[in-house]
DNA sequence: GTGAAAGCGCTAACAG
DNA sequence: CTGTTAGCGCTTTCAC
């Protein structure tokens, strides 16, 4: 069953009695080929088995491979199992599935080394996802070879690549909940750094910011004007990091009547925090969050949140990448976000 | 910045003064070289930017390519979502990546028509994740190219392949049910065809199943000699089917005092709908699920489970895809569960 | 240790 | 419409 001895299409041809150029022309069609030669060699080919033509062969030649890299920075370790990742990928995966681009996936530890594959895999272009640093190694090694690159969720010094519009999204939040009567709103903050523990921040020093979107969301709060009462970092996008953070927030003496947290993740972990301190949601403490994911879970709540279109600013993405990969340039692009209001939020407490 | 201007290995060959076979042997370590000759090679390399020879030509060449296709049969519109999946692909991409080969993702959607990249794409060996039939076009395929495939969750038809111990795992969990004294058990299973609706089914006639780990559970049951007083089918393993088909159960004259679910997303659904039904989980009812997942909305609850090695299960289908892509033979391997008991479980009502 | 030569399987000019 | 020719960039015998 080895692939060692397949017929080629040198085989092909002689079978059906023409010149392998003609032959490649009845495969590909680029070109005028007599219907009844093509039928001929046809059926050669399917007498002998031959399935098409080799695509590495084909690579080789057209100096094009039609594979645009997936690079998951995982230094959430869990890449795959953060729904933010797997629902642009998905968009990714269906664009350029449509368009007939293979796509190779490769994971990135991020704190060791550059992946092989990355330094020698076969691609026309790269998506590089959820890498905080432009000076990654990663990006160096990408750029040495001369792979282009697009960014998801693309930072203010990007050039090119796709994001949403975070800021605007955290603005309209804060807008609800201000026009609810919240004055004390404290933030619930996606990690700030690598490696970075759950546990109280100071709002008004956080320092540098290692991850573009919780920079652009800090950025929509500062835009707004708002001045959190309290904020608290969660060490990674997930419900019980949500809920240990929410926790910190809902004991202090000045509790907020509100959180805002940066993920819907972390805004369903808050409500179960507030949950089990026995506060009510919405009646005692609003719960915002920001992605716009559906969490079943929470019926008969549903949350309040920043709908962002995770699958088509996956296909976008990819649409960049193939734009890249044909040697286009293409441009920024940063999808607007939607206000979704659910149970989770509710009038100011008196 | 294209990859058309890039030198090659003929180039670096000239620029060190040496020839191109003694540059090939540089860089790939697979010959006697001086090191001085090598350090020439290498600084010539460094100087025009040169990062390595080109992966496809050594594909070529080679006869390889180094790259393991994952197809995804996307019956369930979300392999994406499903945590079972991705915690399997988790393990695939580890595996494959510390092995230095490449992922070649690829979305099937069963109903539409074989993807190009399963009938072009570049592939050594291929990986199907949750395609159903054996006879599937996608299979068909493969094997007219000659491509060899592991499948995941491997059936009774299979000859090698990975799957887990689903029948040993029921057999368990309906023990441990029996030994806290339950008699009328309940069954809510995962998919039993393509596009069926979430609703009762008579378990005395299931009908022929098209899906393997349904099929093996359903072995496990009768293998376990429990004859459910009741069973749903839910359309699909996520929390809201499986909140649906619960209730189901639940609202039946004669409820059950357990419900023993086929995946712990749908045992998840179960835990929910019994609360809303004002249900006391497990004193009125037990719940109990299937594939050690983490829950943490289900908190203070930890579900009642038979606990699957996914990223496990991943890394042995990709070594094993990795060995036929040798050309070797691999084995059916069937991966062992364990029972794990959380709290949604206990002694049957009086 | 190093070089020359052959060829992996295919496509794209270019002639005819 | 069809055939001839020339590589794509590399690895690998095989001589020297």
């Amino acid at each position: 069953m080895g692939q060692s001895d397949r017929p080629t299409l040198a085989d092909v041809a002689a079978a059906a009695g023409v010149s392998v150029s003609t032959a490649s022309l009845a495969f590909s069609g680029a070109g005028p080929v007599a219907a009844s030669t093509r039928d001929r060699v046809l059926a050669a080919a399917a007498e002998l088995g031959y399935t098409g033509p080799n695509p590495i062969a084909r690579s080789l030649r057209r100096g094009r491979s039609g594979v645009i890299a997936v690079v998951l920075g995982a230094e959430l370790a869990s890449a795959f199992s953060d729904p933010i990742h797997t629902g642009t990928l998905d968009g990714v995966a269906r664009e350029l599935g449509e368009r007939g681009l293979g796509l190779l996936l490769v994971r990135s530890d991020h704190f060791g080394d550059v992946p092989t594959l990355v330094r020698e895999g076969v691609m026309d272009a790269a998506i590089i996802a959820g890498l905080s640093d432009l000076a990654d190694p990663v990006l160096d090694a990408l750029r040495a070879r001369g792979v282009p690159f697009v960014r998801v969720d693309a930072g203010p010094q990007d050039v090119a690549g796709v994001g949403i519009d975070d800021a605007a999204g955290i603005v309209g939040l804060v807008e609800h909940l201000r026009g609810l009567g919240h004055s004390r709103i404290a933030v619930l903050s996606l990690p700030l750094r690598h490696r970075d523990a759950t546990g109280l921040v100071d709002p008004r020093s956080l320092g540098p910011i290692a991850f573009t979107p919780t920079a652009n969301r800090w950025a929509g709060v500062r835009e707004s004007g708002l001045v959190p009462v309290a904020a608290a970092e969660a060490s990674s996008s997930v419900v019980e990091e949500g809920r240990a953070a929410a926790r910190l927030l809902l004991e202090r003496d000045d509790r907020p009547t509100a959180i805002l947290a940066f993920s819907d993740l972390l805004a369903g972990g808050a409500v179960l925090a507030a949950r089990e301190l026995g506060l009510r949601v919405p009646q005692d403490v609003s719960v915002a969050g920001f992605d716009g994911l559906e969490l079943p879970w929470l019926a008969p709540d549903r949350l309040t949140t920043a709908v962002q279109g995770l699958v088509e600013k996956g296909r976008l993405t990819a649409r960049a990448a193939a734009a890249l990969a044909d040697g286009e340039s293409s441009p920024l692009v940063r999808l607007p976000v939607v206000l979704r209001v659910g149970t989770t939020t509710g009038p100011a407490p008196a």
